[in-house]
DNA sequence: TTTCATATGTATGCCATCATACAATGTATG
DNA sequence: CATACATTGTATGATGGCATACATATGAAA
C-alpha cells in the first residue's frame, strides 16, 4: 500500500543515487495528496501560498492573462512533472494561473509547502541541481517560443506547435499520431498566441491537405516532416 | 591583491552563509579569466564547450538568430552576472549567441568548464539553489516578455523596455535617468522583436512627446509614468 | 579635415492577422 | 429527446507592422 501511494513518485526522474529511497520517502512526507474538480483553478495569479505541487493525474495548463482578458498558454503539463514555485527567489507571487485542461476527470496534485520544499533542497542538493536542470530546460524551450513568436506567421507557430505536441504527447496509433490531450481550437490560439479564428481557418487548410485530422476534440498527426516545412 | 583578484566575485550574490570566503575561494580557482576584444562573439550556436561565464567588465547581450538572419535578443547582461550553461540538461549545446553589446572597451569575463561547475555546486549546494532561483528569475522574466510579444504592440513593449531598462540599468542625472550602456535603434528592435524602421519612428514620436531624449547613444527618461500608459 | 561606414529619419504600398459578425455543428444535461 | 451552451466554420473590412527605398546625420578613422 506504501507502495502504491508514492508511484506517482518515480515518475518525477528526480531522484537517483544511493539515496533514491530516501529522497522518494521524504518527499512524500511533505507532500499533501490534494484533487481538483474539473474546470477548477489551482492558482491563480498572486497566490500567495507559495505551493509546489506534483501532478499525479490530469493534465494542467499554466497561463498568462492579459488585461484585455485574453490568454496565453506558457506550458502544458503531464502526470509526473512539478511545477508552482518551484524557483521562487522574491515575495512576489506567481503571474500565471494554473488550470485543468479541458478535463473529464479531476486532476490530481500533490501540495508541498514552499518552506518544507526548501528545506527539502537543503536536505537533498543533488535534487537541487536537477531541478535547476529542469527549470533551465524550460527556461530554453520558452526561448524557443519568443523566438517563434518574434519571427514566424501563425500558421508556421501552429505546424511547429503540433510537432512539439506529437513528440510531448503523442502515441502511435492505427490514424497516425495521437496526441493525448484534448485540445480545443482556442487551446491552440492560447498556445501559438494567436486569434482562434485565425487558427481555425488555418487547421482546416492542414485537415484539407490531410496534414492532421481531428476527431472529439483529439488531434491526430498525418505528415509530420509536410508540417515541419510550412513556413 | 588576493583580494583584488577576487573582487569581481563579491558581486555576485550567490554566496553567503558561514562558508561564503570557502564559496569565494574555491570559485576563483576554477575559473579563468578572459577577454573578449569588442565584437567578439563570446560563444556561437552549436558551441560545444559547454562553459559557464561570470561577466566582470562590460556588457553582453544573448541573442537568437532566425534562419532568416533577423536577431531577438534575449537577455541583457551587467558586470556580476552569471551566463553560459547554468542549466545545460541534455547534450545539446546551446541555441543562442552571446556577443558584446556595442562594446567600445574589451569585454572581460571568467570561464568556468561545466565539469568544474557541476562539482562545485555539489560541493556548496547553497549556491546551486541560489542559482536555481536566479533562473527561474530570469525564466519568469521570459514569460512576461512572452506576454508581450503575444498581446502587446510594438510602442507598448518599446515605453515598457524603457522602463525595465530604467529599473535594471538607470541611474538619475540631471537630464533624467540615464541608461548606463550604449543602444542602437537596431538593439532596441532586436529586444523588442520588431523592425529597426518601426522602432525609429515610435521613437521618433516617444521623444516629440518629451518622454525620452538620446545622446551619444545613451538614452534618458524623462517621464516613466508617462511611458506606462502607453497602450 | 576629409572620408567612409554606421546609424537615424521618414514615406509608401502591401499583407498577415485581428475584430467582428453570424451560421452551423457538436455535445452535455435536464 | 429536447434544449442550451460550447465549439467550429467562414467571410468581411480594418489596420498594425513589415519591406523597401532612399535621404540625412553622426562619428570613427585616416
Amino acid at each position: 500500500m506504501e507502495k502504491e501511494k508514492i508511484w506517482y513518485l518515480k515518475r518525477l526522474k528526480l531522484f537517483g543515487g544511493p539515496r533514491a529511497e530516501e529522497q522518494i520517502r521524504e518527499l512524500d512526507k511533505i507532500a499533501h495528496h490534494k484533487q481538483y474538480l474539473k474546470n477548477q483553478t489551482v492558482f491563480l495569479p498572486g497566490d500567495r501560498r507559495r505551493l509546489v505541487y506534483l501532478l499525479k493525474k490530469g493534465h494542467i495548463k499554466l497561463c498568462r492573462i492579459s488585461p484585455q482578458g485574453k490568454s496565453l498558454t506558457v506550458a502544458l503539463l503531464e502526470p509526473g512533472e512539478i511545477f508552482g514555485e518551484i524557483e521562487a527567489l522574491d515575495n512576489r507571487p506567481t503571474a500565471s494561473v494554473a488550470e485543468s485542461l479541458n478535463a473529464l476527470e479531476p486532476v490530481t496534485v500533490c501540495e508541498i509547502q514552499h518552506k518544507d520544499y526548501v528545506r527539502y533542497l537543503h536536505q537533498f542538493p543533488e535534487i537541487a541541481i536537477k531541478v535547476l536542470m529542469l527549470v533551465g530546460a524550460r527556461a530554453r524551450q520558452m526561448e524557443a517560443r519568443m523566438e517563434d513568436l518574434a519571427f514566424r506567421s501563425v500558421s508556421s507557430r501552429l505546424a511547429n506547435l503540433f510537432i512539439e505536441l506529437s513528440e510531448k504527447y503523442g502515441e502511435e496509433s492505427p490514424h497516425g499520431i495521437r496526441i493525448r490531450m484534448r485540445l480545443t481550437h482556442q487551446n491552440l490560439a492560447d498556445l501559438v498566441g494567436a486569434n482562434r479564428e485565425t487558427v481555425t481557418a488555418f487547421l482546416s487548410e492542414f485537415r484539407r491537405e490531410e496534414l492532421i485530422t481531428q476527431n472529439k476534440g483529439y488531434f491526430f498527426i498525418l505528415e509530420k516532416d509536410k508540417l515541419n516545412m510550412i513556413r
